[in-house]
RNA sequence: GGAGAUGUCGCAUAGUGGCCUAGUGCGCCCGCCUGCUAAGCGGGUUGAGGUUUAAACCUCUCGCGAGUUCAAAUCUCGCCAUCUCCGCCA
């Protein structure tokens, strides 16, 4: 949610961003109406408010006929209240459903156009050539076989398509992922958590996760009206919702939970191994600062994303992803993409967004201000998250990359602690 | 799941239909006073929205939402949260 006092300062500039996301300019006008409706009668309802409230005090000292010609007036003016005031909540909420459905206004900064027109902006490390060394790398689902990995066999027949099992060093996996994570993070100043997966619909909406057909990709309970985080940046943002932050950011959170997605429109895609699943683990980091401060924090959460990626010692790049390809809260994302041998092509393992305030408002979370007079204030708060460690797509890529002609499996440095230097086929 | 109690300003409390424009204490902020500190004295201290060049004014906000009434913190109903007890359970 924007600032409603754009659309009166400065409604161009939005009509411009909704061009950049290749959306309607349309509905800024039909946003600029919607808000002069509801002002005006705010204006009506607050003035007959206000007769009503001064002719009442006047009734407990009047008397006898005084008095009856008085209440015969409020009780009338009582029904012009009523009907001011459902009028004035109805223009509110025909305002609020409309600005809710305005996307966050793209970064100018990003690059234009719909999902293929990224923007590489760097490429690390050099993917191996399994050519030279001689031999075809297989895929992560095979390698995942022979070393007793995980089951998606098993975890279809418990569970159905796009589920399975993490076994053996697949679980030892991630746990060591998960430690050694959340100890990074720590390191990095972000408190670790732990979230509730299952949220209500205001932290689900107010993420920006059920709009404009991204619902369809969200668990619902509808005998609880509870909903399936798909990432805890749901619970996370959620978290202060309602709240003034009176401390000092940035508040920073490492969280570990699971994420459910329907993966709705994703028929027939990355059909085969773990690559695309209805459920994974993830280590997600969230940060509330200021908007002043979000573009530099948004550079720092790219840095700790390819620091992990770099510790991991996996190749991959980042790209700058377009405005069409945003989501509604976002004005800019980077997405770092892992190469994947078997599939010759980089793919995504990691995402970091600038929401700047577009959650914050409509999730009521505020920041303290204190302005040069030493006067305070609020202002909403800016929210950015960014992927630290998605488990399942995070071991595709140790796998596929680390993997030997025999099926073992050479893992990073930093995991020997953990796993030893290589992992055995087990058969 | 069942029974009961509670929900007022940052915290604690007062408030049983109009005198509430929500009082008081603590905390906090600004002044005054005082060798310093403490105490004392005076003032301030929720948030949101609207009218407006501005100053100022107005409206909403007593867990949330409906209702009764000319008028609701106060009465009624529903919901939510917390606490206590019982049952169940990892």
């Amino acid at each position: 949610m924007i600032d409603a006092r754009l659309l009166r300062d400065d409604p161009e500039s939005l009509r411009e961003a909704q061009r950049r996301r290749g959306e309607a300019p349309e509905l800024i006008d039909e946003l600029v109406a919607a808000d002069a409706a509801r002002r005006s009668s705010i204006v009506t309802f607050e003035a007959v408010r206000s007769e009503q409230k001064n002719l009442g005090a006047l009734i407990p000292k009047a008397q006898g006929e005084e008095k009856q010609a008085l209440l015969a007036r409020t009780k009338e003016l009582s029904a012009k209240v009523k009907e001011a005031e459902a009028a004035q909540s109805v223009a509110a909420e025909a305002f609020m459903t409309l600005l809710r459905a305005l996307p966050n206004p793209a970064s100018p900064e990003a690059p234009q156009g719909g999902e293929d027109d990224f923007v590489v902006l760097e490429e690390v490390g050099s993917p191996r050539d399994f050519a030279a060394e001689g031999f075809e790398p297989r895929d992560h689902l095979e390698l995942g076989k022979m070393l007793g990995a995980f089951d998606v066999e098993r975890g279809a027949k418990v569970s159905g398509a796009r589920f399975y099992f993490l076994t053996g060093v697949g679980a030892q996996l991630e746990i060591a992922l998960l430690q050694l994570a959340m100890s990074k993070a720590a390191t990095w100043g972000f408190t670790p958590m732990i979230t509730p997966a299952l949220v209500k619909p205001s932290a689900m909406d107010g993420t920006g996760y059920l709009g404009q057909g991204s619902g369809d990709d969200v668990y619902h309970l509808p005998k609880d009206d509870l909903y399936l985080v798909g990432t805890s940046e749901v619970p996370l943002a959620a978290y202060h919702s309602d709240e003034i932050l009176e401390g000092s950011v940035p508040k920073r959170y490492a969280a570990f939970s699971p994420c459910y997605r329907r993966e709705a429109g994703s028929y027939g895609k990355d059909t085969r191994g773990i690559f695309r699943v209805h459920w994974f683990d993830k280590v997600e980091m969230f940060v509330y600062t200021s908007l002043e401060e979000s573009y530099a924090e948004h550079e720092r959460l790219l840095g700790w994303e390819r620091e992990w990626l770099e510790s991991l010692e996996l190749p991959y790049r980042v790209i700058d992803v377009a405005s069409g390809d945003l989501g509604l809260s976002a004005i800019r994302k980077f997405d770092c993409e892992a190469w994947i041998p078997s599939q010759g092509k980089y793919r995504e393992v990691s995402s970091t967004s600038n929401c700047t305030e577009f959650q914050a408002r409509r999730l009521n979370t505020r920041l303290r201000t204190t302005a040069e007079d030493g006067s305070t204030g609020t202002a909403p708060a800016a929210t950015l998250n960014g992927t630290l460690c998605a488990m399942t797509r995070t071991i595709i890529a140790l796998l596929e990359n680390g993997q030997q002609p025999d099926g073992s499996v050479r893992l990073p440095a930093v995991l020997h602690p953990f796993l030893g230097e290589v992992l055995e086929p087990i058969a």
